[in-house]
DNA sequence: ATTCTGACGTGGG
DNA sequence: CCCCACGCCAGAA
């Protein structure tokens, strides 16, 4: 399963990414040791659609600044469905992002 | 094969 | 906090 390809590692962790929680491409990156890497995991995310339901709503930037947002379906899916999961977003700008920053390398005991 | 782009991050000013 | 420049690597043309 794992180690198929450089999207398959994202996902598996974008997908393990608890509800009303977020995370960033670059603790992802991180993650796998491509910290100079960060664009490959956005990268990946476009590649989401192809593999299959991946929350990359809950993946931003560094700055919890919806930046992906542009290439959902809609222009404010994103927001909606973060604001689903109990999370505030103002101007495609996640709230207490610090509060609700997920990190992998933290969080998974790497 | 080369070239460019891209849902980012970090460092310096 | 903002802005600017560089690096990073995978995929498409």
């Amino acid at each position: 399963m794992a180690s198929e390809g450089f999207f398959e590692k994202v996902y598996e962790v974008v997908v393990q990414i608890p509800y009303g929680r977020v995370t960033s491409y670059g603790a992802i990156a991180n993650y796998f040791g491509a910290s100079g890497s960060a664009r490959m995991v956005g990268w990946a995310m476009n590649a989401c659609g192809k593999h299959g339901q991946v929350p990359a709503h809950r993946v931003v930037n560094r700055k919890g600044l919806l930046t992906g947002k542009h290439h959902f379906d809609g222009t404010n899916l994103m927001q909606q469905l973060l604001e689903s999961e109990g999370i505030v977003v103002i101007d495609n700008q996640i709230q207490d992002f610090d509060k609700l920053f997920w990190d992998p390398r933290k969080e998974l005991s790497f």
